[in-house]
DNA sequence: CTGAAAGCGCTAACAA
DNA sequence: TTGTTAGCGCTTTCAG
């Protein structure tokens, strides 16, 4: 297998008549070359379509430009804006985003971390927080630098943009009291985050002397499909329920097409309450009250701290805690 | 900025008392190595925590490992399936894949194309076909195998798995036709494979004596708000439309909420037919009748041929059309 | 402003 | 089975 087309610095340099480091400053320092020679190298490389191996120079000067980002899935509107934010703040800044899958299961996720490391990126976004020790030692040993996003923790492995999932839970459920519900339910992913918003949320409701709220658990990714089966669930066990907590904005959906086809009216009979703003929230009818987490800013900020790390310079407030908000609409 | 833990293999060779070479071959042919040479250096790549360079594998090689797919936007549910399937089948061969968002803008596609070529991965995944000459050139000029998806055309760069928007557009129409329905509509994103499917059921209103379908375009992506409001906007211009084919499903289940909420029933009064086939389409209420693509066996198919053309073997059918199917369900 | 030498970390090819 | 040599394509460093 011949490589059809394999130019380097050095053909470019013979055609041009210069050296192969003048090419390669004419590259990267354009304004150290002479107008002369910059103009003859470039024609060559035009004519030539020429583009440098980066594996080649990410070797010798050990700056990759590059930063991988670690999704549990890989696509999916929850990280949707984050990754958006992620992918338009390092491109601005030159740099290209690689995206690995971890699915929601630890041993693939060695393998993803193992790949990831051995391209020497300058920097790994991770959505949530690496629990896995053997993972943790590798990204520590690494020596690259790591955002955690999405989550909280007192020990983080480098730097943190993220929010207390716990603090949502409590914070919906006393929002759902103060409307006037008193027989909460919730319908929710089974995944670690989720699970502390749920727990956040049963202390809240303990501490206001409700009943603990009965939960229904879904496979992760959740879809409009398991929030209606969810709320038919829930109704069953649980007749009385008069509000419903839901683990994303696509189980809302479901619940708000399942009462409906009940002929619930929401938000008088069963108020609803998403996670995530998604685009669609404010669509619905009714509108869906939801929790907003400003996944653009944890993208920009992650982004602006590796590049900054990457250029050798120190990132001053490593840990952020960026909350969220309670975006009251129609449906409770 | 001094580099934390820089172990290469001489490191492990020296502490493993065996040579580079060995260490080498301990990771990528264990098979070639005694096995008591094999657990001492594996011992030892353990406790430091060793992984290797990419880069320079990739440079001695010439085998990068990586895959790079281009995506017009980075997530959103359209291409959710292709890309799983891509990244999944390329991940059991021990590739990865990277991903680039070329927007829907031209001239930063060729950016992307340059920082993806730049890392000489062994494939290219391109969503759509590459219309820019430029683009098309670098490509060519690269000589690095290229699956083009989700189109089809006659000159294709190298390899292609896709399906035709047209014909998309005619079987559309005239499955509406079959159904009774004589007033069609477009609502439809505005970009290019859309306005072929456009076209595709224009030509097939012509031929079936209706008048030409009213068409309503919004701005990708495409949202549940625009497809509220896409429905207003063309029963406003004309009340007697009695189905409407929507560009994704996204938009469909707009059109659903908003004829809802007009007291329109569907399919009596409106006809829906939504692109995509995503999971909700089934679990909406009145389920929706859609147009299904097999974005899995594109990934998957696109990975094959691109594994196949890394590992130097050649592809017999590079270009594929996979078609489509319309699902039937509840909404027209 | 331009060039020559050296080497980043790894592995193909050959030798022992 | 193991080691030695060389060099992938680029850029850092140092001279001119």
């Amino acid at each position: 297998m011949k490589k059809p087309q394999g130019f380097t610095v050095h053909d470019i340099a013979r055609l041009a008549g210069v050296s192969a480091m003048t090419v390669s400053r004419t590259l990267n320092h354009p304004e150290k070359v002479s107008p002369a020679v910059l103009a003859r190298v470039r024609e060559v490389v035009a004519r030539t379509g020429f583009v440098p191996n980066g594996m080649a120079r990410g070797l010798r000067s050990s700056k990759a430009r590059l930063v991988a980002a670690v999704l549990p899935t890989l696509v999916g509107p929850v990280f949707q804006e984050t990754v958006r934010a992620l992918n338009e703040a390092l491109d601005e800044q030159g740099y290209q985003l690689m995206i690995g899958q971890s699915g929601y299961d630890a041993s693939r996720e060695d393998a993803l971390l193992d790949a990831i490391i051995r391209r020497r990126p300058d920097g790994i976004v991770l959505t949530g927080i690496m629990h896995s020790p053997e993972g943790r030692r590798q990204l520590l040993a690494s020596g690259i630098p790591v955002v955690e996003t999405w989550d909280l923790t007192p020990t983080p492995i480098d730097m943190l943009v993220g929010f207390s999932h716990e603090r949502i839970g409590q914070s919906v459920c006393h929002f759902l009291y103060s409307r006037g519900y008193r027989h909460p339910a919730l319908i929710s992913a089974d995944d670690d985050r989720a699970r502390r918003r749920i727990e956040g949320f049963q202390g809240m409701s303990r501490t206001l002397g409700l009943d603990a709220a009965p939960t229904h658990l879904v496979p992760a990714p959740t879809t409009l499909g398991s929030g209606r089966a969810g709320l038919a669930a829930v109704l069953a066990a649980h007749p009385h329920t008069d509000a419903v907590f839901c683990s994303s904005d696509m189980l809302a959906l479901g619940v708000l097409i399942e009462a409906q086809a009940r002929g619930l009216a929401v938000p008088r009979q069963l108020g609803v309450v998403g996670l995530g703003d998604l685009d669609l929230a404010a669509s619905l009818q009714p509108a869906l009250t939801t929790v907003r987490i400003d996944g653009t800013r944890i993208g920009r900020t992650a982004a602006q701290y590796i590049v900054e790390r990457a250029e050798g310079r120190s990132v001053s407030e490593p840990i952020v805690d960026i909350g969220f908000e309670i975006i009251e609409r129609a449906s409770a």
